[in-house]
DNA sequence: GGCCAGGTTCGCT
DNA sequence: AGCGAACATGGC
């Protein structure tokens, strides 16, 4: 077993425990991620080397540290600094949020919620691929649904590896969805639509047709092109890709229910607001709504927020104008 | 049991 | 162009 410690220093504030749950869905464990007692983990695999990354916060919200350990049996120099360049990514730590309180300060829906939730960053995932995947999965049905399949299709088709007599699993390769064939897809509760998109694009990857880690180097509408050239990519499924697999700053999930609920709630007196007028009045939050669209969500299910906050935008909120 | 979920496609007007 | 149905499945 070898070991590597190191430290990393985010851009300040940074938030370690709001922004390591973010990336867990505020739960113990989601899939390959899991985040308790203060120590987040996932296992990486690269070239089918598995890496186990445990991270931990040592300093503070505004003096940010965090101390990282890297852990594998089959490991080699190549392995090791994949996943360090992969955890810098993945926690998020480069972001720059000041432009973004910036801007909040002169708005009244997102002042409050900038303040509850200073120092979250955005998490990304590991690949661009698995961002796909995941908002694959995530399509139309609940957040509770969701968290069901990406873990089964986790937990079965990941690679898994015991370190200490705990056992991890990492994301699935292509490969494996390959080889899972539909019926092995529609085992882990996919629908056949979803289990077929999902093999399609796997196969694609596998034959090399495909490089979604490519569109790092793509403008936002060239990979909005791109990606809903393919079956079962819509506009929802590339802006989440743009949010969480790209790092775009300005994604907006144009379509989403949850969003336009919540933005009811908050600007037109609960009554959720249609796609085009929540991607109207977004507008103004431009060029940061991935922030904004990540903290609301944060805002929903990190439990700082009680309903009185809500209550409270709701009646400072600006009803919108309807057609 | 029925209806709805952090959509997308497909087939009809 | 625009509208409605089908899709899988857990939760209420």
């Amino acid at each position: 077993m070898e070991e590597v410690v190191f430290t990393l220093t985010p851009a300040e504030p940074y938030d370690f425990d709001l922004t390591a749950a973010y990336a867990t869905y505020f739960r113990d464990d989601y899939g390959a991620d899991t985040f308790h007692d203060g120590i987040f983990r996932r296992l990486l695999e690269n070239k089918g080397r598995p890496c186990l990354v445990s991270v931990c916060s040592v300093g503070t919200i505004e003096t940010p540290r965090l101390e990282v350990k890297l852990s594998g049996s089959d490991t080699d120099d190549d392995t090791m600094t994949s996943a360090q360049r992969q955890v810098a990514w993945i926690l998020g730590i480069d972001q720059d949020l000041l432009p973004f309180y910036s801007m909040a300060k002169g708005d009244p829906v997102l002042t409050q919620l900038v303040m509850g939730l200073r120092g979250l960053h955005i998490p990304h995932t590991a690949t661009v691929y698995e961002s796909l995947v995941l908002a694959i999965i995530g399509q139309q049905i609940s957040s509770q649904v969701a968290r069901h399949v990406r873990t089964l299709l986790i937990h079965t088709y990941g690679k898994t590896t015991e370190i200490s007599g705990v056992c991890y699993y990492a994301f699935p390769v292509p490969e494996a969805f390959v080889a899972a064939g539909l019926e092995g897809l529609r085992a882990v509760k996919l629908s056949v639509r979803k289990a077929q998109y999902i093999l399609d694009i796997a196969a694609r990857i596998v034959s090399g047709e495909l490089d979604l880690e490519s569109l790092h180097a793509c403008d936002p509408e060239e990979v909005i092109r791109r990606l809903t050239s393919i079956r079962g990519v819509g506009v929802w499924t590339v802006q989440w890709l743009l949010i969480r697999g790209l790092g775009y700053t300005d994604g907006f999930p144009l379509g989403d229910l949850a969003l336009e609920r919540t933005l009811g709630l908050l600007v037109n007196n609960g009554r959720p607001l249609q796609p085009d007028e929540a991607l109207k009045y977004s507008q103004r939050w431009s060029p940061f709504r991935s922030y904004v669209t990540a903290y609301l969500f944060a805002a929903i299910r990190s439990g700082r927020f009680d309903n009185l906050f809500l209550r409270k935008l709701l009646r400072r909120g600006t009803p919108v104008a309807r057609h």
